[in-house]
This record gives structure tokens, sequence and C-alpha cells, in this order.
DNA sequence: ATAGGGTTAG
């Protein structure tokens, strides 16, 4: 007998919560059922069912999850509003229309606001913009939720001026008020639009003055937001005004300080954090790989990398390969670049190849440089790869390879491909002392 | 002990 059979069945259903992968989730799912039987009583029923059903839909295995779906049905636990909306998320995320469908067989008693906001989101992300907006007007009783969700439908869609005017209807024509999720899409959105200082700061002001605490998502979006209008001290002031300060806060700050090339407090801030026995994520990862390429911290970088994949268990993705060819590319080291590149486990992009052959160029490496554009014209051809197919050329005048030149010139022609101007949005301000605000 | 909307990357 193992000793999860000996669990009761509250610690089951707490760890079922906790469950990442569906292969545990069913696991403990079934001992459960096979502890308590028939007999199970049906609030605990129905909250197992609804928290296994989690991370089948992040698997994203609907074999797995219309497996399931049978054991709902043979079991009556679709009638429970928890499960029926469970396994409504579930298919939404897997397949709009088996979601659609399940809905239409819901019955009106199980239909409830959970349920047709999570309908309603479905539709946001599925259907057209008219139809989520139709199913939004016919709820009967809006909740915040309902009203968060259809501003998000306007805003990631590119619908700015309607999502705005969204959002003042929701202060004006109703009592339901505004809150920490929806100041954060909105200001995203305000942010990703390149709306004016003052106006984004509005946002912040708006928060401030109905006392909604800069947590979780708002703290995040306001410190991004702050960082890319170019005021790293707002960001840092917010930052330690966070109630409870968690690993995307700090990702952020770290990713604005990078973004400024304040590298060495960037890295500075990321050895604190896991000091202070915080989990860095991949996005972590990425901002201070990227403060270590700005200023050629070879060794920093790899031991960062090698501290993702090691004590972390993170598995590296483009971003992080890629900072590391650029760290080994610009420090000269193409060898060691290279061989990144052999081994990384993803598909090489242009970024990639432009690090590596661009470096080549510069120290006239025409062995590495050879075999790279062998690889590198394997890409798809399109405008993003002009640049890419300008540096090829260049390197075959350098080594004298004409033909080679005009073959890929002819390339360019044939696919009609354009260097186009690149225009930078990186705007630097005057450093300033962040030494006060930063550390708490 | 109870579902749903959301934040971060050249």
């Amino acid at each position: 007998m193992t000793h999860t059979l000996c669990l009761a069945a509250g610690d089951i259903l707490r760890a079922l919560r906790g469950a990442a992968c569906p292969s545990s989730a069913l696991h403990l799912y079934s001992l459960f059922r096979l502890r308590l039987g028939p007999s199970v009583p049906p609030d605990f029923a129905w909250s197992a069912a609804a928290f296994a059903l989690k991370p089948i839909a992040a698997a994203s295995s609907l074999p797995l999850l219309s497996h399931f779906h049978g054991h709902l049905l043979r079991s009556n636990l679709l009638a429970y509003p928890h499960v029926a909306s469970s396994l409504l998320r579930a298919y939404s995320l897997l397949s709009p229309p088996a979601a659609h469908q399940l809905f239409d067989q819901i019955p009106p008693t199980t239909c409830n606001i959970y349920v047709l906001n999570i309908m309603l989101a479905s539709l946001c992300r599925s259907s057209d913009l008219g139809s989520a907006r139709a199913f939004f007007d016919d709820i009967p009783d809006k909740d915040i939720v309902s009203w968060s969700t259809m501003l998000t439908c306007y805003f990631s869609r590119g619908h700015l001026a309607d999502g705005l005017a969204f959002f003042r209807s929701v202060t004006f024509t109703t009592d339901i008020g505004v809150d920490g999720v929806m100041l954060a899409t909105t200001l995203t959105a305000c942010t990703s639009a390149g709306l004016p200082l003052p106006f984004c700061r509005a946002i912040h002001g708006y928060a401030v003055r109905g006392a909604i605490p800069p947590s979780m998502h708002l703290g995040t979006a306001l410190i991004d937001f702050y960082s890319k209008a170019g005021r790293l001290d707002y960001a840092a002031r917010v930052f330690a005004l966070v109630p409870h300060r968690n690993v995307m806060h700090w990702t952020a700050m770290i990713c604005g300080l990078a973004s400024h090339l304040r590298n060495n407090e960037a890295v500075q801030m990321f050895e604190k954090m896991c000091q202070r026995r915080l989990q860095p994520n991949e996005m972590t990862f990425t901002a201070v790989l990227s403060a270590c390429v700005n200023a050629g911290l070879v060794e920093k970088g790899r031991e960062f990398f090698k501290l993702m994949v090691d004590r972390y268990c993170l598995e590296p993705n483009i971003h992080h390969y890629g900072c590391m060819v650029d760290l080994y590319a610009k420090a000269g080291l193409l060898e060691d670049a290279y061989e990144v590149i052999k081994t990384m486990k993803v598909e090489p992009n242009v970024i990639i190849w432009t690090s590596l052959l661009a470096a080549c160029k510069k120290s006239k490496n025409f062995e590495i440089a050879v075999q790279g554009i062998e690889k590198a014209l394997a890409l798809e051809i399109s405008d993003e790869n002009a640049g890419l197919y300008m540096l090829i050329s260049d390197l075959y005048a350098m080594g004298g390879r004409w033909d080679d030149v005009l073959k890929v010139r002819r390339l360019m022609d044939e696919h009609n491909v354009w260097k186009k101007r690149g225009l930078s949005s990186i705007h630097v301000h005057e450093p300033q002392d962040l030494s006060s605000v930063v550390v708490r």
C-alpha cells in the first residue's frame, strides 16, 4: 500500500488542486473515487472533478478531455455548475466549436454567471467582436468579470478607442466599478498603443483614488509602463510599494533596468531576488541574460544560463539561446556561439543567424561563416530576412566568392525581398539614482 | 473550502 492511500479525502483534494500535470491529477482523482466510493458527499465529488479538469485543459489533450467528459456524464456530475463551467473552460481552450456545442446542451438551471462568462471569453478568443458583444448584451446579471472579459476583447483586437469608451461606460452607466485587473489590461493596451505619458498616468491616478492596490497584475503593468515611458524612478517607486511582491514584479523591474542599459543593477537585482528564495521564471532569465549581453558579461551570462537549466530546471527557449549566441558572438568567441547553435533544442531563427554572421564578418572568420550560411539559407525567405541576406552576400564578397554573391542577390530579387529602414524606438534617459527606492 | 476575466521578452 502506498502512503498516498493513507491520505484523507481532504488531503487528496488539496493535492489535486495543486496538481500540475494531467497524469498525476487523474491518478489522484481515481484514488479519491476509490477511497470514497459511491458514498462520496456531492460537494466533495464536484470539487474533485473541477480540480482535475484544470491540468487536463493545460495539457491540451482533447482525447483525454473527452474521456473525462464521458466519466462526468456517466456519474451525473455535469449537473453541478462548478463542473459544467470547468468542463466548458477546458473545451474552450482546446476546441472552441466543441465548447459552443457543449454550451447549447447546458440546461438553464445550470447556466449561471460563471458559465456565461466562460462562454463569453471563449467567443472573445475565437469568434468575431460583434458576436461576442451580442452575447455580452444578452447576459442578464453582468458582473465585473463579464465587463472585464468584454473589455479585454476590445483591446486584444486592437479596438483601443472602443475599449476606452467601454471602460468609461462601466464607471458611468453601472455600479459595478473597476478593479485592478481591468486597470491592468487598460494600462497595457494604452502602453502598447504608445499613448502619451499623462494619459497613462491618469490610469494610475484612478487606481490611487479608488484605493486599488498595485498588487499582482496591476503592479506588473505599472512597473512595465513606467519603464517603457522612460521613468525608471516611478517604476522603482511602484516596485517598492507593491504589497505582496512576486516574481512578476521583480521580472518587470529587471526588464526595465536592462532595457535602459542599467545592466549591473539588473544583475544585482536578479541576484538579490534569488537570495530571497524567489523562483525566477523563463522571462526573468531573458531579462538578466540580455543585461549580460548589453554589458558583455560573458562569465555571468554563462553562469546564469547554467543556473537556469541545472538549478531551476527551466527549458531554454529561443530568446535564451539568442542571448547566449549574441553574448559569445559580441565577445568574439565564435566557436562558443556556433556551439550553442549546434546544440540548441529549437530551430535557430533569423536573429540568431544574423548575430553569428555579423560577428563572423567583423572578425573575418570565414570557416564558421560558411558553415552557418549553408544552414541559414534554409530559412524561409521573407522581408524580415533581408538584413540576413545582405550580410550573407557581404560575407561571400569578402571571401571573393562572386558567383555566390550573385546567387544570393538573385534569390532576393526573385522573392522581392527589400531591405527596410529600421527605426529605433528606444529612448535612453539620464541615469537616475535609484538606490534609495529600489531596495527596502 | 468553492469556477470565471489578467501581468512580463528584440
